[in-house]
DNA sequence: TTGTAGGCGTTATCAG
DNA sequence: CTGATAACGCCTACAA
């Protein structure tokens, strides 16, 4: 850790000028100042905020109370206090702004503010993973980048999600699939990798089971989501069954394919992985969906990292979550001789 | 603020024992122990994380970083965490149990780790609110208590927005309506003020115009709202228009109706009330929606909060901040010569 | 404009 | 088993 001692000694000052500047407390003389603000940059100091939180007797830290209902979906979150509570450790949740997480994930160990990071989101290829790597700040990751060599993750096995739906739908008969994920393009996510990984999945399992299989990828975007019934009906006529790995367009997906009179599942089955909200039980039919275990991924991602606090040395731990299937009521046999979807609007007579 | 030394006075040891019962560090004699207890309760004395935190150079936290992406309806967390950085404080999310959040709140402050509270799902009485004054912390409400003498508040208007919402479709020629509130009786959110005062608010609002109300208490349970709509229909059949306050119900509740062959907003009108999602928009037809600005809501709060540890005396920030009515396609004049809710089944050709 | 030194509340080492 | 005492890194009078 850089001190302000350090930073003195490279500027060939006292500690208190270097406080000044820091602080912007007292005047200092543009010489000296450029100075210290040199050996500050060159040896990437940071305020210790403990000390300086101990000196001022204020923490600067304004804490939001964050009640964990199960209605937040945080079973989650919840795991990985109650992990972190039983080894003696707390969990803070930081808001950052997607654009500056790089920064402040740094400052945030530098500071001391925190002895580690859990890091949400993970894309492929993470700022915040390179880091953290090279300020040596521990940390374990929820999901995972491209290269896991020596780090801790817990991740959900999309591809094992991915593959059972495929096997599960083509054993009911089924021979035409989409598969709907969200198109990160554009947004802080690009490069997220499970839409990725779970494409990558479904090409390879249609392939090898000699099923057609079709892509869609959604922005997350109400009008987008209304528009994929469409897009599904014209462009992939054919398709019985679709696997949908997108939170929010299962809803305009059942609402724009009732719309065409499309029977769930009669005439279309459905399946949804892993998705965040809990809503499918309000959707008519009911979605069979792919569930991840929130408390455990929370949980043993904690736990990882705390363990690495703790000194604990070997192997990294480096786990995926399998999902499980909750049955609804939007999956059925493929439909035999039921007409393109296109066509279908003026032959069905119920939804 | 007490202080390891205050406790090893009034324990007549030296501060280092009582260091070693505090972290069961080094043996102790029973009685000493014993003396050291008594003195840590009578005088509450918490160890402070800051000073330990330097002392040991950790911090014993390990940080979730939480990106705020539009999705998670944290616009409120976000705006909060902007107007903590603008003064030069940082926001933190701290995560609690429901139960045990009254402790929690209070050692959060004692210890040192955050200069200020802000309290999220505030209820009429509560304890968090008696705790933190009775420690004397700083702290700010989203929501408020019954009593809100000297504390600083902000919420949601939902006087406003129901008297608006009654009068609205009033005016639109509804005489029997409906208000939909979340029963929150049993669950660790018993005695929130929000739907005890909407429901105040409707009833007044209702009687004063000369209308019928009726008021439908929901639980959070899929089923209960499934089941609204078969209690709506059976139990007020006149009904032509429905106020919802409650985050989901309104899903089970348009796809109950929908199955009764219930037009919307033919038969019937729905406006929500300060949905925390925003999933109104793909529910078929559009919600009208009276949406509350969640950052004024967070940023004020925090400003508040702020401007307390800054030590800026005067009269306590109270503010209510006002609904927005945002048109969607759920609600129309109302139906002139409809057949009661509960025979329209057989009556209506089309949903 | 800059430096010195005491203190913030704990922990940890080393004597008793 | 218990007690002094020197850190921990920074802030802030007070002095120079």
């Amino acid at each position: 850790m850089v001190t302000m001692q350090q930073v003195a000694d490279r500027a060939n000052v006292s500690i208190s000028t270097v406080s000044f500047v820091v602080n912007n407390t007292k005047p200092v003389t543009p010489q000296t100042r450029e100075r210290i603000l040199e050996a500050i940059d060159a040896l990437g100091y940071r305020r210790n905020a403990t000390a300086r939180a101990l000196a001022t007797r204020r923490s600067h830290v304004i804490a939001l109370l964050y009640p964990l209902m199960e209605r937040n979906l945080n079973s989650f979150v919840e795991a990985a206090a109650a992990a972190a509570e039983a080894q003696g450790y707390h969990l803070m949740l930081w808001p950052v702004r997607p654009d500056n997480q790089a920064a402040e994930v740094t400052s945030l160990i530098k500071s001391g503010i925190a002895d580690g990071v859990l890091l949400l989101e993970v894309q492929l290829d993470d700022e915040r993973v390179a880091k953290l790597r090279e300020a040596n700040a521990p940390f374990a990751l929820i999901g995972r980048t491209r290269d896991t060599d020596g780090i801790d993750f817990v991740d959900i096995d999309f591809e094992q999600a991915t593959t059972d739906a495929v096997d599960y739908l083509a054993g009911l008969g089924h021979r035409q699939l989409a598969l709907v994920i969200e198109e990160f393009d554009g947004t802080a996510l690009a490069g997220y990798s499970p839409p990725t990984r779970a494409e990558q999945t479904f090409r390879n399992a249609t392939a090898d089971l000699g099923l057609d299989g079709r892509v869609f990828r959604v922005p997350r975007d109400p009008l987008a989501e209304l528009a994929l019934a469409h897009q599904l009906v014209e462009q992939a006529p054919q398709t019985t069954a679709i696997i949908v790995m997108h939170d929010e367009a299962s809803f305009g997906l059942v609402n724009g394919l009732r719309r065409r009179a499309v029977a769930i599942p009669g005439d279309l089955s459905i399946v949804s992985i892993a998705p965040a909200t809990a809503l499918g039980l309000l959707i008519d039919p009911g979605l069979t969906t792919y569930d991840a275990p929130g408390g455990e991924l929370g949980g043993r991602a904690a736990e990882a990292l705390i363990a690495h606090l703790k000194g604990r040395d070997g192997p990294p731990t480096q786990v995926l979550v399998a999902c499980q299937r909750h049955d609804g009521a939007s999956v059925g046999l493929a439909p035999t001789g039921r007409p393109p979807l296109d066509t279908l609007q003026s032959v069905s007579t119920k939804g």
